[in-house]
DNA sequence: GTAAACATTGACACCGACGTCAAGGTCAAG
DNA sequence: CTTGACCTTGACGTCGGTGTCAATGTTTAC
Protein backbone atom coordinates (compact mmCIF):
# COMPACT_ATOMS: atom_id res chain seq x y z
CA UNK A 1 0.00 0.00 0.00
CA UNK A 2 1.40 3.71 -1.02
CA UNK A 3 1.14 6.71 1.07
CA UNK A 4 -2.34 7.61 -0.39
CA UNK A 5 -3.77 4.90 0.18
CA UNK A 6 -2.90 4.30 3.83
CA UNK A 7 -4.05 8.05 3.99
CA UNK A 8 -7.88 7.27 2.55
CA UNK A 9 -7.83 4.04 4.77
CA UNK A 10 -6.67 5.92 7.98
CA UNK A 11 -8.49 9.68 7.40
CA UNK A 12 -5.21 11.21 7.57
CA UNK A 13 -3.36 13.15 5.38
CA UNK A 14 -0.31 12.24 3.44
CA UNK A 15 1.71 15.23 4.82
CA UNK A 16 1.18 13.68 8.16
CA UNK A 17 2.07 10.56 7.26
CA UNK A 18 5.60 11.79 6.46
CA UNK A 19 5.31 13.69 9.02
CA UNK A 20 5.04 10.84 11.60
CA UNK A 21 7.82 9.02 10.04
CA UNK A 22 10.07 12.34 10.37
CA UNK A 23 9.68 11.50 13.72
CA UNK A 24 10.13 7.61 14.06
CA UNK A 25 6.84 6.92 15.09
CA UNK A 26 5.95 5.28 11.67
CA UNK A 27 8.36 3.59 9.13
CA UNK A 28 7.91 2.24 5.81
CA UNK A 29 10.20 0.08 3.26
CA UNK A 30 10.83 1.78 -0.01
CA UNK A 31 9.76 0.76 -3.44
CA UNK A 32 12.28 1.30 -6.24
CA UNK A 33 11.33 4.05 -7.33
CA UNK A 34 11.52 5.36 -3.77
CA UNK A 35 7.76 5.59 -3.14
CA UNK A 36 6.94 4.44 0.62
CA UNK A 37 5.09 0.92 0.78
CA UNK A 38 3.11 0.26 4.35
CA UNK A 39 1.40 -2.99 5.37
CA UNK A 40 -1.71 -3.87 7.12
CA UNK A 41 -0.12 -3.26 10.38
CA UNK A 42 0.30 0.51 9.24
CA UNK A 43 -3.20 1.48 9.68
CA UNK A 44 -3.57 0.05 13.02
CA UNK A 45 -0.51 1.68 14.24
CA UNK A 46 -1.76 5.34 12.41
CA UNK A 47 -5.38 4.60 14.32
CA UNK A 48 -3.38 4.29 17.49
CA UNK A 49 -1.82 7.81 17.01
CA UNK A 50 -4.84 9.37 16.00
CA UNK A 51 -6.77 7.98 19.12
CA UNK A 52 -4.25 9.28 21.45
CA UNK A 53 -3.66 12.89 19.75
CA UNK A 54 -7.26 13.54 19.80
CA UNK A 55 -7.20 13.05 23.61
CA UNK A 56 -4.67 15.61 23.97
CA UNK A 57 -1.43 13.50 23.92
CA UNK A 58 1.24 14.82 21.81
CA UNK A 59 3.03 12.86 19.04
CA UNK A 60 5.77 11.66 21.52
CA UNK A 61 3.57 10.95 24.29
CA UNK A 62 2.38 8.20 21.29
CA UNK A 63 6.15 6.63 21.08
CA UNK A 64 5.51 3.90 24.09
CA UNK A 65 2.11 2.61 22.80
CA UNK A 66 3.56 2.50 18.83
CA UNK A 67 6.02 0.17 20.43
CA UNK A 68 4.22 -1.69 22.01
CA UNK A 69 2.04 -2.55 19.49
CA UNK A 70 5.07 -3.63 17.39
CA UNK A 71 5.89 -5.71 19.97
CA UNK A 72 2.86 -7.83 19.49
CA UNK A 73 0.50 -6.66 22.01
CA UNK A 74 -2.85 -6.39 21.20
CA UNK A 75 -3.69 -2.95 22.95
CA UNK A 76 -0.99 -0.34 22.84
CA UNK A 77 -1.24 0.54 26.42
CA UNK A 78 -0.80 -2.72 27.71
CA UNK A 79 3.19 -2.15 28.29
CA UNK A 80 4.46 -0.74 31.20
CA UNK A 81 5.49 2.40 29.47
CA UNK A 82 2.31 3.19 28.10
CA UNK A 83 0.88 3.10 31.89
CA UNK A 84 3.54 4.93 32.88
CA UNK A 85 2.22 7.35 30.06
CA UNK A 86 -1.14 7.13 31.09
CA UNK A 87 -0.46 8.41 34.32
CA UNK A 88 1.69 11.25 34.01
CA UNK A 89 -1.44 12.59 31.34
CA UNK A 90 -3.96 12.33 34.07
CA UNK A 91 -1.89 14.20 36.34
CA UNK A 92 -1.06 16.68 33.32
CA UNK A 93 -5.18 17.27 33.36
CA UNK A 94 -5.68 17.17 36.80
CA UNK A 95 -3.30 20.31 36.87
CA UNK A 96 -4.71 21.86 33.61
CA UNK A 97 -7.95 21.65 35.74
CA UNK A 98 -6.99 23.05 38.85
CA UNK A 99 -5.51 26.27 36.94
CA UNK A 100 -8.59 26.49 35.06
CA UNK A 101 -11.08 26.59 38.14
CA UNK A 102 -8.27 28.90 39.75
CA UNK A 103 -8.43 31.09 36.53
CA UNK A 104 -12.36 31.53 36.72
CA UNK A 105 -12.84 32.00 40.26
CA UNK A 106 -10.27 34.81 39.81
CA UNK A 107 -12.31 36.32 36.89
CA UNK A 108 -15.84 36.20 38.12
CA UNK A 109 -14.47 37.40 41.24
CA UNK A 110 -12.94 40.39 38.68
CA UNK A 111 -16.36 41.25 36.98
CA UNK A 112 -17.64 41.12 40.45
CA UNK A 113 -16.22 43.57 41.27
CA UNK A 114 -16.34 45.43 38.41
CA UNK A 115 -19.93 44.98 37.81
CA UNK A 116 -21.91 44.09 41.18
CA UNK A 117 -25.29 43.37 39.85
CA UNK A 118 -23.95 40.59 37.16
CA UNK A 119 -24.80 37.43 38.56
CA UNK A 120 -22.18 34.81 37.89
CA UNK A 121 -23.44 31.10 37.91
CA UNK A 122 -20.81 28.74 38.50
CA UNK B 1 9.63 58.53 31.78
CA UNK B 2 11.32 56.14 28.91
CA UNK B 3 10.55 52.98 28.50
CA UNK B 4 13.33 51.85 30.54
CA UNK B 5 12.01 53.49 33.61
CA UNK B 6 8.40 51.96 32.85
CA UNK B 7 10.06 48.70 32.06
CA UNK B 8 11.08 48.46 35.89
CA UNK B 9 8.35 50.17 37.12
CA UNK B 10 6.12 47.39 36.00
CA UNK B 11 8.19 44.62 35.65
CA UNK B 12 7.28 43.96 32.00
CA UNK B 13 10.45 44.29 29.31
CA UNK B 14 10.79 47.20 27.08
CA UNK B 15 10.18 44.65 24.04
CA UNK B 16 6.68 43.94 25.35
CA UNK B 17 5.33 47.56 25.57
CA UNK B 18 7.02 48.16 22.38
CA UNK B 19 4.68 44.70 20.85
CA UNK B 20 1.99 46.68 23.20
CA UNK B 21 2.48 49.87 21.24
CA UNK B 22 2.87 48.18 18.19
CA UNK B 23 -0.60 46.51 18.42
CA UNK B 24 -2.78 49.26 19.20
CA UNK B 25 -3.11 49.14 23.65
CA UNK B 26 -0.08 51.21 24.52
CA UNK B 27 0.84 54.65 23.08
CA UNK B 28 3.62 56.88 23.56
CA UNK B 29 4.51 60.79 22.61
CA UNK B 30 8.00 60.80 21.18
CA UNK B 31 10.53 63.34 22.38
CA UNK B 32 12.78 65.21 19.99
CA UNK B 33 15.35 62.45 19.84
CA UNK B 34 12.53 59.82 18.90
CA UNK B 35 12.67 58.40 22.36
CA UNK B 36 9.19 56.94 23.83
CA UNK B 37 7.81 59.25 26.49
CA UNK B 38 5.30 58.03 29.03
CA UNK B 39 3.13 59.55 32.01
CA UNK B 40 2.00 58.21 35.41
CA UNK B 41 -1.13 56.95 33.58
CA UNK B 42 0.91 54.43 31.42
CA UNK B 43 1.93 52.44 34.63
CA UNK B 44 -1.93 51.48 35.40
CA UNK B 45 -2.37 50.78 31.95
CA UNK B 46 0.02 48.16 31.88
CA UNK B 47 -0.71 46.85 34.92
CA UNK B 48 -4.15 46.36 33.79
CA UNK B 49 -2.61 44.51 30.83
CA UNK B 50 -0.67 42.15 32.72
CA UNK B 51 -3.40 41.72 35.20
CA UNK B 52 -5.59 39.98 32.69
CA UNK B 53 -2.94 38.78 30.69
CA UNK B 54 -2.16 36.53 33.98
CA UNK B 55 -5.78 35.02 34.01
CA UNK B 56 -5.49 34.14 30.28
CA UNK B 57 -6.83 36.64 28.41
CA UNK B 58 -5.54 37.53 25.04
CA UNK B 59 -3.84 41.05 24.41
CA UNK B 60 -6.79 41.75 22.25
CA UNK B 61 -8.96 40.58 25.46
CA UNK B 62 -7.48 43.65 26.82
CA UNK B 63 -7.89 46.90 24.70
CA UNK B 64 -11.99 47.13 25.90
CA UNK B 65 -10.38 47.46 29.07
CA UNK B 66 -7.60 50.31 28.33
CA UNK B 67 -9.85 52.04 26.58
CA UNK B 68 -12.50 52.26 29.58
CA UNK B 69 -9.92 53.50 31.74
CA UNK B 70 -8.41 56.05 29.04
CA UNK B 71 -12.00 57.21 29.36
CA UNK B 72 -11.34 57.85 32.93
CA UNK B 73 -13.08 54.79 34.80
CA UNK B 74 -11.26 54.02 37.85
CA UNK B 75 -11.88 50.11 36.85
CA UNK B 76 -11.20 48.86 33.48
CA UNK B 77 -13.72 46.27 34.11
CA UNK B 78 -16.43 48.67 34.46
CA UNK B 79 -17.60 49.50 31.02
CA UNK B 80 -19.95 47.75 29.23
CA UNK B 81 -17.39 46.26 26.46
CA UNK B 82 -15.08 44.77 29.06
CA UNK B 83 -18.01 42.98 31.28
CA UNK B 84 -18.96 41.87 28.11
CA UNK B 85 -15.21 40.18 27.53
CA UNK B 86 -15.30 38.92 30.85
CA UNK B 87 -18.86 37.13 30.23
CA UNK B 88 -16.97 35.56 27.04
CA UNK B 89 -14.37 34.89 29.07
CA UNK B 90 -15.63 33.08 31.49
CA UNK B 91 -17.77 30.99 28.89
CA UNK B 92 -14.83 29.92 27.26
CA UNK B 93 -12.71 28.51 30.34
CA UNK B 94 -16.30 27.22 31.36
CA UNK B 95 -16.11 25.29 27.72
CA UNK B 96 -12.22 24.44 28.30
CA UNK B 97 -13.15 22.91 31.61
CA UNK B 98 -16.09 20.56 30.32
CA UNK B 99 -13.66 19.55 27.34
CA UNK B 100 -10.61 18.54 29.80
CA UNK B 101 -13.31 17.11 32.20
CA UNK B 102 -14.61 14.95 29.14
CA UNK B 103 -10.65 14.30 27.88
CA UNK B 104 -9.83 13.26 31.11
CA UNK B 105 -12.66 10.62 31.62
CA UNK B 106 -11.47 9.07 28.46
CA UNK B 107 -7.87 8.73 29.15
CA UNK B 108 -8.64 7.41 32.43
CA UNK B 109 -11.48 4.67 30.74
CA UNK B 110 -7.88 3.89 28.56
CA UNK B 111 -6.41 3.04 31.07
CA UNK B 112 -8.64 1.00 33.07
CA UNK B 113 -9.09 -1.06 29.44
CA UNK B 114 -5.60 -1.81 29.21
CA UNK B 115 -4.72 -2.05 32.99
CA UNK B 116 -7.56 -3.44 34.89
CA UNK B 117 -5.76 -3.31 38.14
CA UNK B 118 -4.31 0.10 37.78
CA UNK B 119 -6.73 2.37 40.29
CA UNK B 120 -7.55 5.81 39.00
CA UNK B 121 -8.54 8.52 41.88
CA UNK B 122 -10.99 11.03 40.18
C1' DG C 1 36.59 62.46 25.17
C1' DT C 2 34.92 58.19 25.90
C1' DA C 3 32.74 54.32 27.71
C1' DA C 4 28.54 52.51 29.54
C1' DA C 5 23.87 52.42 29.63
C1' DC C 6 19.96 53.30 27.15
C1' DA C 7 17.16 54.15 23.04
C1' DT C 8 15.54 53.00 18.06
C1' DT C 9 13.66 49.63 14.22
C1' DG C 10 13.73 45.17 12.09
C1' DA C 11 13.96 40.48 12.02
C1' DC C 12 14.64 35.63 13.53
C1' DA C 13 13.54 31.89 17.15
C1' DC C 14 10.32 29.36 19.92
C1' DC C 15 6.43 25.51 20.43
C1' DG C 16 3.39 21.53 17.68
C1' DA C 17 1.04 19.42 14.26
C1' DC C 18 0.30 20.01 10.48
C1' DG C 19 -1.47 22.89 5.51
C1' DT C 20 0.26 24.32 1.46
C1' DC C 21 3.21 25.39 -2.26
C1' DA C 22 7.30 24.51 -5.16
C1' DA C 23 9.83 21.80 -8.37
C1' DG C 24 10.39 17.69 -9.81
C1' DG C 25 10.17 12.19 -10.65
C1' DT C 26 6.91 8.02 -11.85
C1' DC C 27 3.34 5.65 -13.91
C1' DA C 28 -1.19 4.23 -16.08
C1' DA C 29 -4.61 5.40 -19.52
C1' DG C 30 -5.85 7.56 -23.84
C1' DC D 1 3.31 11.57 -26.68
C1' DT D 2 0.63 13.69 -23.37
C1' DT D 3 -2.32 14.41 -19.61
C1' DG D 4 -3.14 13.83 -14.99
C1' DA D 5 -2.95 11.42 -10.72
C1' DC D 6 0.30 10.14 -7.57
C1' DC D 7 4.80 10.22 -5.42
C1' DT D 8 9.30 12.60 -3.61
C1' DT D 9 11.92 16.25 -0.58
C1' DG D 10 12.30 20.89 1.19
C1' DA D 11 10.70 24.88 3.08
C1' DC D 12 7.57 28.52 4.69
C1' DG D 13 3.12 29.88 7.37
C1' DT D 14 0.16 29.27 11.36
C1' DC D 15 -0.73 31.24 16.61
C1' DG D 16 0.98 34.56 20.84
C1' DG D 17 3.84 36.71 23.60
C1' DT D 18 7.84 37.47 24.13
C1' DG D 19 13.64 36.68 24.12
C1' DT D 20 17.36 37.92 21.67
C1' DC D 21 20.42 39.79 18.31
C1' DA D 22 21.89 43.24 14.89
C1' DA D 23 23.20 47.70 13.57
C1' DT D 24 22.94 52.21 14.87
C1' DG D 25 21.84 56.63 17.37
C1' DT D 26 21.58 59.20 22.23
C1' DT D 27 22.28 60.29 26.77
C1' DT D 28 24.72 60.08 31.11
C1' DA D 29 28.56 59.86 34.04
C1' DC D 30 33.34 60.13 34.83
Amino acid sequence: MRIGELAERTGVSPRSLRYYEQHGLLSARRAANGYREYGEEDVRLVAEIRALLSVGFTLEDTRPFLDCLRRGHSSGGSCAESVEVYERKLKEIDEEIRALLARRAEVAAQLAQSCPGCFVRG
